[in-house]
DNA sequence: TGTATATCTGAGCATCTGTTCAGATATGCA
DNA sequence: TGCATATCTGAACAGATGCTCAGATATACA
């Protein structure tokens, strides 16, 4: 156990990590990428919207270097770079699915 | 491990979760609440922002079960009602404070 | 009862967010 | 070189979100 009133600073953090979350595109996308990694128009096809909208939320989602883009000609193909998003992705579905 | 494509549906639950942790009040609110119980306007104090924002925020947070209420007197207590939302907050601020 | 306090509520607003669209950039291949 | 494909980018727009404000409701207390 630990926290107390967060700070601003670190309120808007912990804010943003979890607004990486927030969104139901977002949400597919990352468990598309849960299983390994693929380029971007696999992802748009998979999640079900356009190939612009999904490299819009990849670069967010690069910024915050929770995904890493693998350049393979043409194509890159992205990966998820952080195992703590996973890990809290995994938990969050859990929580829906289960209790 | 598990996951793989979420339908829309899932994803939205997932995205609507994390959404809870997804605004910097929301976030402080929560961090307060994690040493336990407060009535609304000691909330509003503690966080900084007006007691209607706090009321606001807090309905949303109601709503989806993850603050419970308790009426004494003229004041609403409340406390985090779901273990799960505090383990992401945990692991959310861990996450931004280490590594 | 009447007044003060604590919380809630809906409307209005400014801002943020996700998408689309048009076009730029980069790579592969004939 | 020239053309097709894959991805990225910025502007514009619609919808969502969080706050304020004014006022409603509920409870305590004189």
């Amino acid at each position: 156990m630990s926290a107390q009133l967060l700070d601003e600073g670190t309120a808007a953090l912990v804010a943003e990590l979890f607004g990486a979350l927030s969104d139901t595109s977002r949400v597919r996308i990352i468990s598309v990428l849960a299983e390994g990694e693929r380029n971007v128009g696999s992802l748009a096809e998979a999640v079900g919207i356009s190939e612009s909208a999904v490299s819009h939320q990849l670069r967010g989602l690069r910024q915050m270097r929770l995904v890493r883009p693998r350049k393979q000609g043409r194509q890159v193909y992205y990966c998820l770079d952080d195992e703590h998003i996973v890990d809290l992705f995994q938990r969050g579905l859990d929580h829906v699915l289960h209790g």
